[in-house]
DNA sequence: GTCAGTGCAAAGATTTTGCACTTTG
DNA sequence: CAAAGTGCAAAATCTTTGCACTGAC
């Protein structure tokens, strides 16, 4: 577990206040297993004791993201926007079709291609998103039953 | 140009009827350079002359994807879903964040990946999205300048 | 004639915005 | 105190749904 001063600190290098609400999300964010949507966020912090509007939530989500704090990602199947904790680990996704769960993938096989994506389209690349959809062990046994 | 005999055929073998609704949208999104949002698609089909609702635009892509003759696909700073026309080619996008605009990119580096991911976690894995964000040669001008 | 397909209007879900008030630095 | 952050209500955007009508096979 993280002290709060960590979150108060990147607020702080990115030159936004430190107000409770953030920190929290911060350490929401931090602590979830898998990206979650800003009603999420917004459902864990009441939890918390936390009273926040639902609007603040989508406005800092988007603050967070777009001083890539956190990490904003979307998947088919759910015309919702996903988020996460920018742990400046690269990583990707394997999306369950069945149970809607989400694992972290660490390895990224991708650099290389970006090179020669790169030099063949004259693009100027700054990152990817990969998701790959499938169905986890469990869904498969509970298919066959 | 594709004649329509082989829209007619593809509806056909998945037991759809074949309405020009269907066969026009179809065409657009064959026609397409780049996958589209379903008000896009609405768009086009009234430029040709064709008088149709928005949702059934929906309705039917949605069926058309469920039967795999089309393929559905989101992109983080864009809350909407874009279809493509599914050439049963494998490919993967370059998504432009000046202009918004996409490439599609033929080559996949991703199949011993996930052979491997398979084995690793026990996920049976049906497909993926990869999305390549960057910026394209001429929004990297217009931004020197 | 039957069932899939469609139009229309209405609702649902997610996300954004304007404005007044509050809190942080 | 100034600027950033927040709550609230309202709207905007995207997507889905119920029901009655139409068209394909």
């Amino acid at each position: 577990m993280k002290g709060k001063t960590d979150y108060n600190e990147k607020l702080k290098l990115n030159g936004l206040k430190n107000t409770k609400h953030r920190i929290a999300m911060l350490d929401i964010l931090d602590n979830s297993k898998q990206p979650i949507a800003a009603e999420e966020v917004y459902n864990r912090l009441r939890e918390k004791g936390i009273s926040i509007n639902l609007s603040t939530v989508y406005r800092s989500l988007d603050i967070l993201t777009n001083k890539n704090l956190v990490t904003k990602l979307s998947v088919v199947d759910d015309n919702k926007s996903l988020f996460e904790f920018n742990k400046m680990v690269h990583n990707h996704y394997l999306f369950c079709r069945g149970c809607k769960s989400i694992v972290a993938v660490n390895y990224c096989p991708l650099e290389a291609y970006e090179e020669a994506l790169e030099q063949e389209t004259h693009f100027k690349i700054s990152g990817h998103k990969l998701v790959i959809y499938g169905f986890c062990s469990q869904c498969q046994k509970r298919s066959q039953e």
